[in-house]
RNA sequence: GGUGGAGUGGCUGAGCGGCCCAAAGCAGCAGCCUGCAAAGCUGUAAAACCACGGGUUCAAAUCCCGUCUCCACCUCCA
């Protein structure tokens, strides 16, 4: 089965064709370096790596993936000012954070340019626009440069909006003639640092944010390439206004749109206001990486994902389950290979295939553990369902967590510990062997007898 | 007001005309294992009347109409 995706322009599913064959382009909205990642940063771009493992894994496509940081940008400057930092200061330390975060979870892309690095690209751009009727400087002298949204018949196609139905600016002064036109380029402001600053035809200023992507996409990926995406909540205006600019230059621009769903706690959109932003170090510490990896998968990418604690360990129980049998699988069989296309399992492929669904690819891959454990069970070799899962893992980019590291004094308090009660159980003292497993609990160790030793592990 | 999305077992969450008497995970129950546990593994019940009311069809969770409820976007947001 080919790979088919949802496009949310047209809203509906249709067949994958990368515009050059054999290689894919795609470009995915990355984060405003303003404060900490927060759990919904973390689902796009896990939704957006898990679209170019597949891409790269199991069509054999070479992949140039973008994310980008922008770094400069009102929220920026605020909370820079507020903090009595450095903006560039404040938004290389959240960036550095981001990067982190997204390495942590394995969904690292390495092109990542910055809106600071692009703004000749912008300014061309936004020359070019005025050059050919969609775009304007402001009438009042301000030094403003606004997209004419009525010169462009298309505006909307994106999100299916009419702009007279749109509520509009509550403020469409600045010096636009129409309320739904946009920023391009913002002319400095006396209260902001000089160094927010750049030098254009129109006067100092900064760019707009929608011109930013428009830009880079240009000048990275080129006037067309194959995907662009990015959460839900960016569709409008953030999209909307990119597609027109970029549409009204004369590109033909994206050639699939893929918007992730929002995450949401007790059913509303964590929001600051709301005050129930859930922090990235807040959910990683209820599970390792890869378990807030699998919970991201465990929902369909385009759905709401409902976050909550018992979620999380739900998480935590699926993923320590299919880790166990890859770590019980390998002690029994030899297979080293870590992925092969062939091992994966058809109704993989197809889950996959159909608009990376991740929940049935999920149900395949629990399949294949199920399978192998009986097989361990039974006595026999898990070679093949171990080969599946391995790529299978490979694909969802989900490892095997390691042992956390314990100091040796502590080990060698608890292996002496072990060896006694070992021994207390040899010579058919009961009693003496649960105090020592009781002691070890309160030490906050965990024993596990297995029938030929007893490992341990450190609670929480 | 406009534009989209969603309502499926105790919970999370797939499926989106026939293979659905509805995937998978968690929880529950039983068994294996164990000195007993824990952990692990295996198996498995239930009234899931697929929000509600109509309709189309040989066939509907899936399509159409109506109703109710919830969410998102239309200001910055992944």
């Amino acid at each position: 089965m080919a790979l088919q995706i949802f496009d949310s322009k047209l809203q509906s599913i249709r067949a994958f064709s990368p515009l050059e064959a054999g290689r894919v382009s795609l470009y995915v909205c990355g984060p405003t370096v303003q404060s900490a990642p927060h759990v919904g940063h973390l689902r796009s771009a896990v939704a957006f790596d898990l679209v170019a493992r597949w891409l790269r894994l199991g069509h054999a496509l070479d992949v140039r993936m973008v994310r980008n940081v922008t770094d400069i940008d009102d929220k920026i400057l605020v909370n820079a000012a507020e903090q009595s930092v450095d903006w560039q200061a404040l938004a290389r330390d959240v960036e550095v954070v981001f990067n982190q975060v997204y390495e942590s979870i394995n969904a690292s892309v390495e092109l990542r340019p910055h809106a600071t690095d692009h703004i000749a690209d912008m300014i061309e751009l936004i020359e070019l626009l005025i050059s050919r009727g969609h775009a304007y400087a402001a009438t009042d002298g301000s030094g403003n440069v606004f997209f004419d949204a009525g010169s462009w018949s298309a505006y909307g196609e994106l999100t299916n909006q009419k702009p007279e139905n749109l509520e509009g600016e509550a403020d469409a002064s600045h010096g636009r003639i129409n309320p739904h036109d946009f920023a391009l380029w913002k002319a400095a402001k006396a209260d902001e640092p000089e160094s927010a600053a750049w030098p254009s035809p129109w006067g100092s200023g900064r760019p707009g944010w929608h011109i930013e992507c428009s830009a880079m996409t240009r000048a990275i990926l080129g006037e067309a390439f194959d995907i662009h995406g990015g959460g839900l909540d960016l569709r409008f205006p953030h999209h909307e206004n990119e597609l027109a600019q970029s549409r009204a230059a004369g590109f033909e621009f994206a050639n699939y749109w893929m918007h992730n769903g929002l995450v949401t706690v007790g059913g509303q959109k964590m929001s600051k206001s709301l005050g129930n932003g859930v922090s990235v170090k807040e959910l990683f510490d209820q599970g390792s990486a890869n378990a807030i990896r699998y919970w991201l998968g465990s929902a369909h990418y385009r759905t709401t994902l409902d976050y909550s604690p018992e979620n999380i360990a739900d998480a935590v129980g699926a993923m320590s389950r299919i880790q166990n049998f890859v770590k019980r699988a390998s002690a029994k069989s030899s297979t080293s290979q870590k992925f092969n296309a062939d091992a994966l399992p058809q109704p993989f492929v197809d889950a996959m295939n159909n608009d990376f669904g991740l929940p049935a690819a999920l149900a395949a891959l629990h399949d294949s553990v199920r399978a192998g454990n009986a097989a361990l069970d039974a006595g026999g070799d898990p070679a093949e369902q171990l080969a599946s899962v391995l790529s299978m893992l490979e694909v969802l980019g989900l490892t095997v967590d390691e042992a956390v590291e314990v100091d040796e004094e502590l080990a060698a308090r608890v292996g002496s510990l072990i060896e006694q009660r070992r021994a207390a159980r040899d010579n058919k003292d009961f009693a003496l062997a649960d105090q020592i497993r009781d002691e070890l609990q309160q030490m906050g160790v965990t024993i596990e007898d297995t029938p030929t030793q007893t490992t341990w592990s450190l609670n929480g």
